[in-house]
Parts: structure tokens; C-alpha cells; sequence
DNA sequence: ACAGACTAGGTAAACGTTTTCCAGAATTGT
DNA sequence: ACAATTCTGGAAAACGTTTACCTAGTCTGT
């Protein structure tokens, strides 16, 4: 059933039919109400394969994830199909699992399906995935490590902000002693962190910072602490550089028997869903999944609806604190004296 | 640039270049060559809505399921993504939230793609939605729920082999007094789950089951699992209908100071990849996700390859017990005598 | 050497829309 | 009442492929 039929039985030409279906204005009013009728009474579903050949807009987006199960992702991309939905858009979803082969592929199907945009909220650096498609001069938006170029957008994340206020939050809580957990620091955002933790203790005055890399999954936290906890001069703070690590300190401090926040401190970035249900639930910072997917939507719908190419191509996403119960004021033994073996 | 283009360049016509592209044999290797050669020299890419406009075939499956942020699910998308890249096929992912507006929004969306084929991995009745999908014929898979009818495939579970395990398992460790807390009932598979506890109980000569309805959520396990500890006769076992609720059981359990497994035994039911990482690492029944996953997406492809409609239009996935930590010989205070106070 | 059967590749008709042009009808101003 | 303008809706040309049909060669067997 095409859009011939309903012009044959509503008496118009499909011109009308289509015209009526998009809602033209130049139509008559009695005679849409006709098109509808059928349309409705046929069941009829335009063919978005035929429009979009003809309109030349696809309306679809492209979405580029690490691994959808990788519970910061989760949020994102419900948002960002949320968001789609509601702008009439379909979403070409592609989780890399940080293949190079995936990846390749994946822009294939992008490219081969026409799709008008494409977000890349991944944390590496995927350059070699985004060659052809800016050659095909698709909008793109990165999280902070896209190129300085038209029709590409950023959104630039203050880490600084909340990992300052971390810090500071320890600092006020009397802790000196305060490590840091790295992620994979081949990643540009674990990079990114860690500068913020270490410009944030600068600026207190906090200079033997205490920093091991981890690998931003529970085992890399829970090994991490071990380390830490060997160290000559013990952290009664730690902060991670995202909320995995912290959750596996907090697994692995419970099976150490060390209390959580009496005799440790923990905070973690990224603030996931879990986050609220560890125990205890984790003080972290906020870097809101569903804004940020928010903002790579409208990037995106900004460069698509927009006829002048939108000024505004750089976004800014500011992370904060969020206060739980995973910090507290530092335990007496932890900063002058040697740790003693059990604190009491 | 289209493929007439490459078709001038390479002094062939378009047939050829698009037989060539399709590696149609009947393309002589040398032809087939210069046509490989300008495509790859401009970097073309056929136009996918041009294709499944003239073959009727849009190469892609719809993808239902309730909520991505609900961590059963990210593995599926991921599994069912993974096949599709490997067959070509491209997926138009829904996450329902459980809103029939949205349902129907999307069924509207995936049948305007002409989607081939969907798959209804929600563990729901969103009867209404499917309506429309019948009517055109689309093949459908479901899980349990879906109607017999041509065209149409099951994925049965066999919750009954991994709960009678459960159950089984727990009786072997002494516990008698084994209490279910079950998922919403108004879902097919909460029900299903119940029952089997049911049966595989009565099996074993176990008969006062104590049973609380949660809601598949963390919270849902705690709140249960402080109703059971209330209960005129504690139960030193606790098996749950899904592990979200066996993680909430898990925390409440930690916060009032029930050792476990040591004073209560947990298990749960999916086996969710965070069910590795709770403390104690959590017993649980498996109902393998990507099994799940893959069952689903072969039926829909082979709805739409073989050409007699396949005889096999039910599929079974067994569920089974993982044996992880949660679960210990039931303590000696837990059957006879009323629970003590503080279990010595 | 010639008829018949294959083969390789070309021509052109789809596929189901949107959209550009046009024409007739209706409205407006004088 | 008539010319000029504006509306409304139709005819037909795109859009970029696949594929049914056809034709001119090339074999093959006698």
C-alpha cells in the first residue's frame, strides 16, 4: 500500500497525499480531513526509505559509545533516544568495545545509511574512525578531544570544578593524606582528572600527592588499594577517578576490615546510578550522564536545523560534588604518627 | 556522487558496478577490478535507502526492551548488536520505560523503516503494541508471551531446571525455611519465577513457604527482606526473583548486622554481570542474557532468510544455578527453636 | 563451418516518496 | 466588470539503487 492507493481512493494526487501528510498548509482543510481518513482507515505508514531518498535527510543520528555495558552508558543513551524520539529522529547505535575493526565498520554503516550527525561519547581517542566521515562533512561532536574545525563540536567537561571541591571537602574533613586512583592514562579524560587532582592539592598546599594508576574497572580499584595501603605513609582519603575504581576500594576495604568512612575516606567520580546503592552510599562527583547527552543531541540539532553554521560550537559541562556518606572527618591516627596496625 | 558516477569513470554501466558491488559472479574479475578501483579511489558508499527501496529489503530489526538503564538489559543490546553488525543488519533499539505512549511512538517509527523483523525482549504484556506488527505481517520474537501464530517465535525459559536447583541447593545446606521474594506479579515472568519456587518446593516436601511480593528493584529487596526478618518465623534462606532484589537483600542484610551467608542465605535469579561483585559474590540463577540475546536474533533471521517458513518457532533457554558465596549451611539456631536474638 | 546454447554486460523500468513547476480558480482592487 | 494577484492542487521529474530483459559475442559439437 503506497501513497498512490490513498491519492487513488481520496480522489487527489499524491502530491496532495504527501502534502497532506506533512502537514502543508496550502491545503484545503476538508480535503486533508479526506486524506486522513483513508490514510487512517488503510492503516498507511509512509516509507521513510522513500523520503529520505528524495528529501535527502535521513533523520538519523549516529551514537558512539565504549561498551554499553559499562554502567555509565546506560543513561546516556536512554537520554539521547529519548531525545530522539521526541525530534522524530532514529539512532544508529555503536558500542566499540574499543575494537579498531568495530569501529570501521561501524562509520561504514553510518556513512552507507546517510545519517545527518553523529555523536562520539566514547573517552578514547578514536581518531582514525572520524576520517571519513568529516571527509563526508557530517556534523560531529566529541567530548573534549574533538579537532578545532567547522561543523565539529566539543563538549568541553570542567573536571577541574568538582575535583577542586573534592578535594577541598577532604581537606576541610582534616585529611592530608589524600591518594589518588588514575585511570588508564592512555585516555585523555583519565589524563584530564588526574591533572585537575593535582592542580586542586596545589592549590591547598598539599604537595606529596599519592597517586597510583588504575584501570577505571572494580578489580583495577580493589588491586589499587592494596597498593595503597602497603604505602609507606597511608591515605586516610582516597579519590577515584571514576565510580567503579571507588567501588571496588569500598569492596575491598570491607573485606580488609577497614571502615568506610571511619578509617577511610572514599569519593568517586562520575557518579553513576550504583553509586547510590554501595554501602556506604558514595559521596562522587556529579558529571550528569543525561546532560550530557543532552548537550551532544543539541549540538547535533543545532548544526542540522540551523541554516547559518551555529557560532556556538564549544559546550561546557561542569562537574560537582555530590555529598553521601562514603567521607568523613579523618580518623586521629592517620596523619602524624605512623598508621598504627589496627586504628583503635 | 552516486553510482553512475563510478559508472562513468569506469566506462561500465551501473548494472555492472552494481553487480560488481554485490560480487554477482556473473561480472567478469577484470571488469569487477577497475569498478573496485574507482570506488575505492572516491570513496564511495552505496546509498542504503536507495537499496532497500528497490530490493524491499531494509536490513534492519527492531530491538524492544524495557528500560536500557536496567542492568539485564545492556548486555542484550549489546549481544544483539554484535550479530546484527555481523550480518549486515542495523538495529532500531526501544527502551519502552514501561510508557505505552512510547510504545506506540515506536512500533509507528519501526514500521515507517520497514523494519524486517523485531524482537520483544521486555519481560512485559505490551499486547497493544504488537497489533500493528501483526498486522503487517512482521515477524516477531518474544519471550514467553508472544501468541502462537505463523510468523511469530517464542524463546521459552525453563525457569523451572535453574530454581529447582536453587531450591534443591538450599535444602542440601540444611534450610527449611526458605522464603521467596517475588517479582511484580503482574508480569508474566515474576509469575512464572513464583510458580516454579512453588513447585520445586512441594517437590522436596517443603510446604509453608513464606512468600513477599518485592518489585525487582534494590530498594524493593530491602524493604522485603525487613518484612521477612519480622516474620513470626525468620527464614534462613531467601531466594529472589531477580538479583537487583537479591543485592537489596544483600545491603539491608549488611546494615542490620545479618552476617551473610553466615546467619542467611541469598540467592538470586539472571545472573547479572554486577551479581560477580557484591560482597559476598551472590549465588545466583543464570538466565543467560547473550543466550538470550542470540536466540532471538536467530529467529528473526531466519524468519526472513529461509524461504518455507521455518517449522521451529519455539526456542528454549534453560536457566541454571551458579554457585557463588551468598549461600552456607543453615545455622544451627535457624529451624527448630525461635530465632535468638543475635544468632551466637 | 555453422546452428544452437551459454555468457557477459548493457538498457531501462521499477521502488515510493517529495518537490518543482504550472494551470486554473478564486480573490482582490479599481 | 475586468485585470492583476494569490491560492489550491495536479503532472511529472527527480532521488540512487536493483533487476528483468535483451543483445552481441563466444563456445561447443557435429
Amino acid at each position: 500500500m503506497d501513497i498512490r492507493e490513498i491519492a487513488r481512493r481520496a480522489k487527489v494526487s499524491t502530491a496532495t497525499v504527501s502534502r497532506a501528510i506533512n502537514r502543508v498548509p496550502t491545503v484545503g482543510p476538508q480535503l486533508a480531513k479526506r486524506v486522513w481518513k483513508v490514510v487512517d482507515e488503510l492503516g498507511y505508514y509512509p516509507n521513510t526509505q522513500a523520503r529520505a531518498l528524495v528529501s535527502g535527510r535521513s533523520r538519523i543520528f549516529g551514537l558512539v559509545v565504549s561498551e554499553i555495558t559499562n554502567p555509565f552508558f546506560p543513561e546516556i543513551v536512554q537520554t539521547f533516544e529519548n531525545l530522539a524520539v521526541e525530534n522524530n529522529y532514529e539512532i544508529l547505535l555503536t558500542s566499540t568495545v574499543h575494537d579498531p575493526k568495530r569501529m570501521e565498520i561501524s562509520v561504514r554503516r553510518m556513512i552507507e545509511r546517510r545519517v545527518e550527525g553523529v555523536a562520539i561519547l566514547t573517552f578514547g581517542m578514536e581518531e582514525s574512525l572520524i576520517e571519513h566521515l568529516r571527509f563526508r562533512k557530517v556534523p560531529l561532536v566529541f567530548v573534549d578531544v574533538g579537532p578545532d574545525a567547522p561543523r565539529i563540536a566539543n563538549i568541553r567537561i570542567d573536571y577541574q570544578h568538582g575535583i577542586r571541591q573534592a578535594v577541598q571537602h577532604l581537606a576541610a574533613l582534616r585529611h592530608s593524606r589524600i591518594a589518588f586512583i588514575a585511570g588508564p592514562l592512555h585516555l585523555k579524560s583519565a589524563m584530564a582528572r588526574k591533572a585537575a587532582f593535582q592542580q586542586a592539592m596545589a592549590e591547598i598546599g598539599l604537595t606529596d600527592d599519592l597517586i597510583v594508576e588504575g584501570d577505571h574497572t572494580l578489580e583495577g580499584g580493589k588491586t589499587a588499594l592494596t597498593k595503597l595501603i602497603d604505602a609507606r605513609r597511608r591515605p586516610t582519603a582516597i579519590l577515584c577517578s571514576n565510580d567503579m575504581t571507588a567501588i571496588g576500594v569500598l569492596r575491598e576495604a570491607y573485606e580488609l576490615d577497614i571502615a568506610v568512612p571511619a578509617d577511610l575516606s572514599v569519593i568517586g567520580f562520575d557518579d553513576i546510578r550504583l553509586a547510590q546503592f554501595t554501602t556506604p552510599p558514595l559521596t562522587t562527583v556529579q558529571m550528569s550522564q543525561s546532560e550530557l547527552a543532552k548537550l551532544a543531541f543539541r549540538a547535533l540539532m543545532s548544526e542540522v536545523t540551523e541554516e547559518s553554521p551555529p557560532r556556538h560550537l564549544e559546550y561546557r559541562l561542569v562537574t560537582s560534588l555530590i555529598l553521601r556518606d562514603s567521607t568523613a572527618l579523618a580518623s586521629a591516627g592517620g596523619e602524624r604518627r605512623p598508621p598504627p596496625k589496627k586504628s583503635l
